[in-house]
DNA sequence: CTGTTAGCGCATTCAA
DNA sequence: TTGAATGCGCTAACAG
């Protein structure tokens, strides 16, 4: 028919012949209308497909709005998602702003919803979790007086929390050399994330010559697989740092199917601390993932009440988790 | 000052002695402005504490409004969370549509927020995930004419997607049974959750006097634990049903550290196929996950187009994936 | 029971 | 460069 969701109550009043009023009653279920007239509303309503403005009703609402948060992230990985969304969701609600999320699965749809969240306005408040911005975007933010903050990745001039993830790797290096290491190599991530990036440059850093092969989809059966080829190029190796848990655990399992032993010939060391890596007994570099949304929830609470604040950043420190798949020292 | 928030443009206009257009055009950087008006602008709302209304600005914008649903759900559990929001966050970002998230950490707090988003009018569509409503919520949502589904429970009257889970729980049993067990004990969660109450009722239906420990927060230390007072109570049970793979890892260690062999000795099966459970070889009850934010998607895709759409609710199928923790048929 | 009227807070012509 | 007036779509008095 027409437009669907163009119509507006005076169009539903006029084609049911009665006052807006009166459709806004029926549409309300308030107050009482007249058996007859109710129907011949909502049946307009129906052929002309109304659908209300949300706008147009909270501003007639006089109610107070809340302040919205809108929270762009990747979502594969389900630790760090849940990580940093589960206490900010509940801190959020109980500060009264409301959360909105948007996956982020690359760097086109990133820019798409940038452009569509802010020229709609949807959104007093900016989270980027696990992504960077340019010179035009950072002053595109700035001139429209959004809060940002960035959560995983610095970004200069805005408030960020964030881990080093070039010396988390380099921890991973040297903790596994202090082991006795001679023949260290590398599995790591899909360069699209900055932060396998980041640790891929960082073990490159302090092992120019080591191999390296990628797990791409950070799965065990990838693990394993990188694990194979690095074999493959060298019998000798006894050490794999791994630019994330899972990976490490195939390397582990693709280790010891080889007769490998594990820490024994081969030593393998982990990113994230995900949950049940304790009881896979795999070393590892803690994350602290809750500080994260910790940190979140503060500056996001502290930024709904004064937009301008300062917010200070935060760098929050790795740490080594040792367990079974390295030798004691 | 003044109660923040409350200012309008009206109230800068008037404090800084100039037109709202003024005003306006200052707030958006648009047109030129001279100098020391745009001055006057600023500091008047920096003194008034003026804070933009996002309903007024959309409607006068003029502009076509993203449909949105809200999203109630327990963020306790990072693979269930994740399993459902992730396809329908991309999914609905692609059909326009936006997502709120609200964590609901208890019944309370559900219907603080039902009363909140519907009063509001916050949402045109609406997801309640591992809950359920009374009676008079449901005509509540009904007389809104809020197209509502329900996801991990069935909720009468609604389109939901959801599985058995007194048929999992009696399939866990059954499935022991087939395999030689005589004293099945069972680990369950906390009795909050629908979910695990209704496991805990489906064990019960066909194993009425089996000894039953809870592990009330989902860890594998609570599995073992509970595996350890199932133990002091009889040290001849030799199966064991477990409401959640988390606790069932638990409770495999623990059974091990007793020096019961499993699956010789004892048998454990868990619920949920979480990821690396094929890792630790423990067989389970695999639940859909996936498919239940693909199903959730195309309802709220179909809901948002035609929000009195009939839709039809799913029962999704669960599956015994045998692994090591159990012995071969 | 129902229609008329007046805003809600802002962006935007249109004049000045 | 600026201000007054208009309208966005809807709710809520206020009359009838």
């Amino acid at each position: 028919m027409t437009d669907p969701g163009k119509a507006t109550i005076y169009d539903i009043a006029r084609h049911a012949k009665v006052g807006i009023a009166t459709v806004s009653r029926v549409l309300n279920g308030s107050s009482r209308v007249a058996e007859p007239t109710r129907l011949a509303v909502r049946r307009a309503v129906e052929e002309l497909g109304w659908r209300p403005s949300r706008a147009a009703r909270r501003l007639a609402a006089r109610g107070a709005e809340r302040p919205r948060l809108a929270a762009l992230m990747p979502l594969f990985s389900a630790t760090f998602y849940h990580a940093v969304t589960s206490p900010l969701a509940g801190g959020l609600a109980a500060a009264g702003i409301d959360l909105a999320i948007y996956d982020v699965p690359d760097r086109e749809m990133k820019n798409r919803l940038l452009d569509r969240v802010l020229a709609e306005r949807a959104c007093e408040l900016l989270m980027l979790c696990s992504m960077r911005i340019g010179p035009e975007r950072a002053a595109q933010l700035r001139s429209l007086a959004m809060p940002t903050i960035f959560v995983d990745l610095q970004q200069d001039g805005f408030p960020s929390v964030s881990v080093d993830n070039h010396e988390g790797a380099k921890m991973q290096y040297r903790f596994l050399r202090a082991r006795g290491c001679k023949r260290i190599a590398y599995v790591g991530g899909p360069a699209e994330a900055h932060a396998y990036r980041d640790r891929e440059e960082g073990f490159r850093a302090v092992a120019p010559d080591a191999p390296i092969e990628i797990a791409a989809a950070m799965t065990v059966a990838e693990g394993r697989a990188a694990f194979s080829r690095l074999f493959a190029r060298d019998k000798r190796i006894d050490g794999v740092v791994c630019v994330n848990d899972v990976p490490a655990i195939g390397v582990v399992e693709e280790a010891r199917m080889r007769k490998r032993r594990v820490p024994q010939d081969v030593q393998v060391i982990g990113y994230d601390d995900q949950p049940l890596m304790d009881v896979f007994g795999l070393t590892t570099i803690r994350q602290p993932l809750p500080e994260f949304g910790d940190w979140s929830l503060n500056a996001i609470r502290r930024l709904a009440v004064e937009p301008t604040a300062p917010v200070a950043s935060a760098r929050l420190a790795l740490s080594v988790i040792e367990r079974t798949t390295t030798r004691p020292a």
